[in-house]
DNA sequence: CTCGCCATGTAATGAGTTACATGATTTA
DNA sequence: TAAATCATGTAACTCATTACATGGCGAG
């Protein structure tokens, strides 16, 4: 359901499969993922269902394009999701699991490169998402108080994403000097069974 | 992948699939839920593939339960996903994704009327995790810092959510203040277009 | 005796990924 | 002319949800 929610919302102006696909990679993708095949198939199942219409048109670079738009209905559609419940979901963190379990190893020294390795990762990923807030920064005149309407909402969902994947680092980073304080006092009292 | 190791992780004892369902509840769910069906299956197919044995014993309360166990190739394969990668994968967010389009409605009032339901939903989970830590800390001698070590990766993960939860339910609060705070401006100065 | 919990499954459907297949156009 | 980018799709598969079907056992 919340794909074609968020292809009706990008189709504000009309646009491709293939250029939808730049749209999720460059703004949508850290809470909306999404691969060109099922783009496709959802922009066409929304056509089916009268939500979209297509038209094909000659692309300024490459091969004609199929160019899809939303029909009165489809707009419909879109502001009844928008003006509907928070559609809190259920959220899957196979790391999370990872580190539940880690026990299992019996060794708190590979808890640590664990906790190292995705401290690398989940920094890279805050860097991107504080990439695009510079981008918006200087970009955009007042941001971020006095931002333009169209722009405030999407900057209000990159917040989230910043404040979000500060605290996980920030986690991420406490989890592992608590782990050295283990190991260091394992170290002090090595005779711990005897 | 990762319900199979999950399932694999959980039953460092023999249970059931009915029992491992209340465990998902209690202490997985919150970044791994999981349906009964969706268990049922996946041990069948744990089983076929020689990661778990079962037998079926009679039960305290209720009928007859099938009990499953790791085989050794169960736990090879547990440890090998433990000592892997941390699976950082995709995140999906529908309610992120209606705050991103909410423009769309072309009224900030909307917008404050969803943050406030969506601060509702966020605070009443983040209490749910905070309900789990102070059954850690009532039964559990030396919590945080010195619990003993089967507990202390469980407790890791429950950290992050706690933190995570706040940071999200803060992003929500500030959220609506500034909204609130356009709304202000908007009203102070209704001439714009004039 | 009935309600609620205990218990196990199957079937249909939905959502998404990966792999495959095809081909035009531009740029180096 | 070769590689990169533009462009659209189909097929097979995986993972998960929802609905359905069945029935034992204990408490009130």
């Amino acid at each position: 359901m919340s794909l074609e929610c968020i292809l009706l919302g990008l189709l504000r102006t009309p646009k491709s499969g293939y250029q939808l696909k730049g749209e999720f990679d460059a703004g949508v993708a850290y809470f909306w993922p999404a691969e060109l095949s099922q783009i496709y198939v959802t922009l066409k199942r929304l056509k089916e269902r009268g939500w979209l219409r297509d038209r094909v048109e000659p692309s300024d670079k490459g091969p004609d394009r199929r160019v899809y738009m939303r029909t009165p209905a489809g707009r419909r559609a879109l502001r009844a999701w928008l003006a509907g419940e928070p559609q809190v979901g259920d959220e899957r963190f196979s790391y999370l699991a990872q580190v539940y379990f880690l026990d299992e190893l019996g060794d708190l020294g590979a808890t640590l490169t664990f906790l190292t390795k995705l401290r690398e990762r989940l920094a890279r990923r805050l860097e991107a998402l504080r990439a695009t807030e510079r981008a918006w920064a200087s970009g955009s005149p007042g941001y971020p108080d006095r931002s333009p309407p169209e722009e405030f909402h999407p900057q209000l969902t990159l917040q989230l994403g910043l404040q979000v994947g500060a605290a996980r680092l920030a986690w991420c980073e406490e989890s592992i000097r608590r782990v050295q304080a283990r190991l260091a006092r394992r170290e002090n009292t090595p005779a711990h069974g005897s």
